[in-house]
DNA sequence: TCCATATTTCAATTAGTCTCGACATATGGA
DNA sequence: TCCATATGTCGAGACTAATTGAAATATGGA
């Protein structure tokens, strides 16, 4: 994982298109869902899809599985994970101050919510 | 924070020159570098690295204050972690288990560390 | 005021990205 | 084999971003 790595994945994530199927596919977890279904609901059409798919997959935050006819996609999200580690440790490592917050503020979010 | 700030925010650092500076500038807080000490240190003309200053600190990432004659930027910690913070959720929220690991991993790195 | 330093803005070129019609490939069934 | 469905690849046009020389602005000092 270095530089060049979390450039080509930030990129993949600086689009529209691509961060909203990334974010859907997050959401689909772990069934994952068919490109076809990806461009209905993102309303592209299927070709602009398969493209920004292809982008995502080669950066590793996605990966596609024929069955069939159809080729599902599921997100990567250990590779999401490291990409945002990586991307904290640059400021946790010079600053803790940034971090810890930021771990505090993602306690709530990460657990068992009743009512907030 | 919406949707169209963190496409803007991560376009912003996906940028090798704009990752490096916002970087570098990590690591000197809270001092601060100047524009030309930042186009120095990273090699690029001075108004090349002014472009791309602007673009960091249209995305709230970094800030510049005038002092004389030179214009010390920093960085805002903060506006970085809400950044973080909004990504990951949109991964915590649907998938916890994406977070609690990255939490985990964040903690060594956040707190002093004495070996490891 | 005049000059030197620090930074930004402008303008033009170059390079890269996004989009999508048209075509190609892959699979399954009749 | 032939057709329908699902997806990918190609290519062209439109758009956007990156780079940098030259000029402009801002500050401080002689």
């Amino acid at each position: 994982m270095d530089e060049l790595e979390i450039i080509t994945a930030l990129t993949a994530l600086a689009q529209t298109t691509r961060l909203q199927a990334f974010k859907l596919l997050v959401t689909h977890e772990p069934n994952g869902l068919a490109s076809g279904e990806l461009a209905r609901q993102l309303e592209v059409p299927h070709n602009t899809m398969s493209t920004h798919l292809a982008i995502l997959t080669r950066t590793g935050l996605i990966s596609g599985e024929r069955q069939s006819r159809t080729i599902t996609y599921r997100a990567n999200i250990s590779r999401f994970r490291d990409i945002a580690l990586y991307l904290l440790r640059d400021c946790c490592g010079g600053r803790p101050d940034a971090c810890v917050p930021l771990m505090s503020d993602l306690i709530p979010c990460c657990t068992p919510k009743e009512t907030a």
